[in-house]
DNA sequence: TTGAACCTTCCAGTCATGGGAAGGTCAAGC
DNA sequence: GCTTGACCTTCCCATGACTGGAAGGTTCAA
């Protein structure tokens, strides 16, 4: 099967897929005698094992973790629990912080007419110079992983 | 003042102060005969009005906005209000997918003994072929500025 | 005069990913 | 056998919002 492929059965794409060998989160591939990879059925279960966990916000780092413990037949489950603990303490955590920046803006843009007129509450928040009348300012949270956060992407 | 007396006014780091300069966010500062950058009372107010908004989580492009909305005495305050309720409904996007995600790892962790025993029904999921029991995967949204988004870190 | 504490520019790295160039390979249809 | 187009390969560059560091100039107090 060749990366194309391998793609299309995943939902990874040929980008990641070398990508992920590049950085030694899978194996290499076998080549063909063109210097194709190849990949066998157990690239690609490790492949969709990669999406899923992609998808529930595990950073490349996590996910090797997580791969080495899932070919580990012997592998305590404490030690997986362990992992996805501590990333829902980090999403938590994040979402946390965005719902109170999330808050704070509602409330000033309910004070804000939203018409030709300049007066506007959320501007004069930003201008405050002791950090705003609702002192959202607080500890910033940042991912190891770009996952969460932005606009608009899909994965297939 | 010189940069480093702006950034302790400021919150922003030196870095940060450079770097918004060169992409043009605030205009270039004066410079002393010794080519060091000179800030008056005015770059001072903009600085802050900059990390308030970073701590509100807008963008550099949406704060670029918002500063030329702030200069402008005669902007409706419907332009801002817009910008400000774009804002809010991507925050509110990206935090209800990471409390999808969170929401399937706590189910799966919660069935998961966490002991000696290699049985982990996280593992299991990760595993399922066609996307597991589950099924968390959605559109991925992500930011434009990564400030929301991960492990620990503090902004003085 | 010396030294530290500033400042300057420039370059590189982060993370996961996409884009594209330049070139090799393969399979189908002529 | 040849062309065409759809693959594949490696390589480098860009993203956003930063941080770090090197190499060198400036300022100020002891």
């Amino acid at each position: 099967m060749n990366i194309g492929q391998a793609s299309r059965a995943t939902g990874v794409s040929t980008k990641m897929i070398r990508y992920y060998e590049s950085v030694g989160l899978i194996r290499p591939a076998d080549r063909t005698d063109s210097n194709y990879r190849d990949f066998g059925e157990r690239d690609v279960r490790e492949l969709q094992f990669i999406r899923r966990a992609r998808d529930l916000g595990f950073s490349v780092e996590e996910i090797g973790q997580l791969l080495s413990l899932w070919r580990d037949r012997a592998r305590p489950s404490r030690e997986v629990k362990a992992i996805a603990q501590k990333h829902v303490a980090d999403l938590d955590a994040r979402v946390a912080e965005m719902q109170a920046m999330a808050d704070a803006l509602r409330t000033l843009a309910k004070g804000c007419a939203g018409d030709d007129r300049p007066d506007c509450p959320i501007l004069m928040d930003l201008a405050e110079r002791d950090g705003g009348v609702l002192r959202v300012r607080q500890k910033v949270v940042r991912s190891p992983n770009p996952v969460y956060s932005g606009v608009s992407r899909t994965r297939s």
